[in-house]
RNA sequence: GCCCCCAUAGCUCAAUGGAUAGAGCAUUAGCCUCCGGAGCUAGAGAUAGAGGUUCGAUUCCUCUUGGGGGCACCA
């Protein structure tokens, strides 16, 4: 027991130079203990270089808190752990009750009425989506179902690369060697195909550049022809895309390319221009000065008159204000164009455009070759989505095959597909880091450890024994009942509960963050804890009190499991 | 030249300024008479370097080294 000297002087530092109060310690553990964790360090805070050891601000803390009511209706257990460490363990029956609660989707509304958009995946047509892009798509999609799971109105749009002189020269490309049946057949790879073969072309017949340039003059001229053309290319490439995306799960609420704001581009301009904010140059070119921001000026339109990649974002993101008047705006795009959104956002923001909305960049590195070297397009480095799918479901198919033969071959290939797109995805979930991935077909496609399949088969076990349970899951609520399972549970599931009710604070964490692997990270620690938990706690042969409770405990952990993969845009499946 | 990002175990990745820096792969030793071994248990193994701020730094600041990206008429 500690001194009244002692414990006075804790307090008074505590108040003096971090000006706190003993309610305020106690606001900062409850708040804690309402998003299910169970520890404070506040004490640390409190201890200083007057000599007061950790250990012993804790103790004069807890004896603080041991006082309040928030602690005593809420907590079971109060100690000092470490140095300087105080934990708080939740009423066993807290916990349980709290089990009801877990996939309670209007508990965690805390961004309802909140519009978000996120900008994600956005794809060149005519150009077959690479491995670069299944980041972006499966980042912004978990975003997106983040977003939702929370009670945000979503938008999730897809801001196709549809317009520019590439198309121009894909059309005179189609005019000289392409048909329409091969385009038909296998649209993106034909339109490739037309595409590389112009540019090969072009390095012994310069004059094919005017040819080009020619085309996307008429496109833009509204040429019937042409944009007849155009449409059908762009039609095929979705089709295209279509499937991967719904193979990926993937869902836009809007889909809309660089074309749709052709008409906006010069409003856009012309409005900088008007109130100052843009100059012109000398040469016609047009330019917002940014160094106020310390940031190199913005092109905004070329000395021909013609746009750049930021003015169509800038007419885009005007347009997206107006409309939709989110308040977050989310651009799931590489690291590379940090430099891009630095200057649009700052271009917005003098103009006033957004003055609620929060624009976020959610950057992510590059996906590089085994080699570690960087993947082009133009070389022929290049690693296609699709590639990348087919091998995943044909590496899962192969160990599904060995491992259960009961299942049919219909049931086989619906594993297969779920554990090998869900490797691939969950790959890029778990990882958070801005650095370069070195791309590696035995690291993406793993399927054992800390992967998709790992959680996916843990989701399995925990169904089969929900199966041969062959009954309702709901534990008897009967006081008396109530009152003798408290007795007879173990430490072994107050733990595995004390980390299911940590479940929305994992939600909350990644959404605030915009890191999906927070939650998959979560996952993981769930799935492992799982595992551990039925290796020595049998559910089916438990006594008459736990029995029931465990088969709660089970079906809980499937539930969240089973959410929170969804949310990662992981599919489950009920065996494999 | 200037700006941004990154550096953690042999490899691939984690870690709200807080406890003994966590995992997976690889490696060593165990676990199928027991709800499914894609699993479980245990062992060994790491913060690039130097300063600074702090009671406390993987985390924040400065410099150095090493990698990646960007810097007005591409996207």
């Amino acid at each position: 027991m500690l001194s009244q000297k002692l414990q006075a002087e804790v307090l008074k530092i505590a108040h003096e130079h971090y000006q706190l109060t003993p309610q305020d310690v106690e606001l900062e553990a409850t708040r804690d203990l309402v998003h299910g964790d169970y520890t404070t360090n506040a004490a640390l805070r409190v201890a200083s270089k007057w000599g007061v050891p950790p250990r012993q601000a804790a103790g004069v803390l807890l004896e603080q808190l041991r006082l309040s009511k928030l602690v005593n209706t809420l907590c079971g257990k109060v100690e000092v752990a470490g140095p300087g460490f105080i934990n708080f363990w939740l009423k066993p029956e807290l916990l349980v009750t709290r089990l009801g609660e877990l996939t309670n989707t209007k508990d965690r509304a805390v961004l309802r009425g909140q519009r978000v958009l996120v900008d994600y995946s956005s794809p060149n047509i005519a150009k077959p989506m690479h491995i670069g892009h299944i980041r972006s798509t499966i980042i912004g999609q978990a975003l997106v179902n983040l977003y939702q799971a929370l009670g945000a109105k979503v938008t999730g749009i897809n801001h196709l690369g549809d317009w520019g002189t590439q198309f121009g020269k894909l059309i005179a490309a189609y005019k000289l060697w392409g048909n329409r049946a091969a385009v038909h057949k296998h649209p993106i790879q034909e339109m490739l195909r037309l595409y590389v073969k112009f540019h090969e072309v072009l390095k012994t017949k310069p004059e094919l550049a005017k040819e080009g340039q020619l085309e996307f003059r008429k496109l833009e001229q509204g040429d019937r022809q042409s944009r007849s053309l155009w449409n059908w290319f762009k039609r095929e490439s979705l089709r295209e895309f279509g499937a991967l995306y719904k193979r990926l799960g993937v869902k836009f609420t809007y889909i809309t390319g660089e074309s749709f704001y052709e008409p906006m581009l010069r409003g856009a301009v012309a409005d900088l221009v008007k109130r100052k904010l843009a100059v012109k140059n000398a040469d016609g070119s047009i330019v917002v000065h940014l160094e106020a921001e310390g940031l190199p000026p913005c092109l905004i339109q070329k000395s021909d008159g013609g746009s750049l990649y930021v003015t169509r974002d800038l007419a885009t993101m005007r347009y997206r204000l107006q409309r939709f008047k989110p308040h977050k705006i989310l651009y799931v795009v590489a690291n590379q164009q940090a430099l891009h959104f630095e200057q649009l956002f700052a271009v917005v923001r003098r103009a006033g455009y957004s003055s609620r909305a929060e624009l976020d960049h959610i950057k992510f590195g590059l996906v590089l070759g085994e080699d570690g070297l960087k993947l082009a397009t133009r070389e022929g480095r290049i690693i296609k989505l699709e590639d990348v799918l087919a091998e995943a479901v044909i590496r899962a198919r192969k160990i599904v095959d060995s491992k259960n033969s009961k299942l049919s071959s219909r049931d086989k290939a619906r594993v297969a597909e779920a554990v090998g797109v869900g490797a691939v995805k969950y790959n890029d979930l778990s990882q958070n880091r801005q650095s370069d991935i070195a791309f590696n077909w035995d690291k993406m496609l793993s399927l054992e450890g800390n992967s998709a399949p790992y959680l996916q088969y843990t989701y399995v076990r925990l169904k089969s024994i929900l199966r041969k349970a062959g009954e309702p899951t709901q534990a008897r609520s009967s006081k008396s009942a109530a009152g003798e399972l408290l007795y007879s549970i173990t430490e072994r599931d107050l733990t595995l509960l004390r980390m299911l009710s940590r479940y929305p604070d994992a939600i909350g964490r990644a959404a605030k963050e915009n890191g999906p692997h927070l939650l998959a990270g979560y996952l993981y620690e769930l799935a492992n804890s799982t595992n551990s938990y039925y290796q020595d706690s049998p559910v089916l042969t438990a006594g008459v009190i736990l029995r029931p409770f465990r088969l709660h405990v089970v079906s809980t952990a499937a539930a969240v499991l089973k959410e929170g993969l969804g949310i990662l845009g992981i599919a489950t499946v009920e065996k494999m």
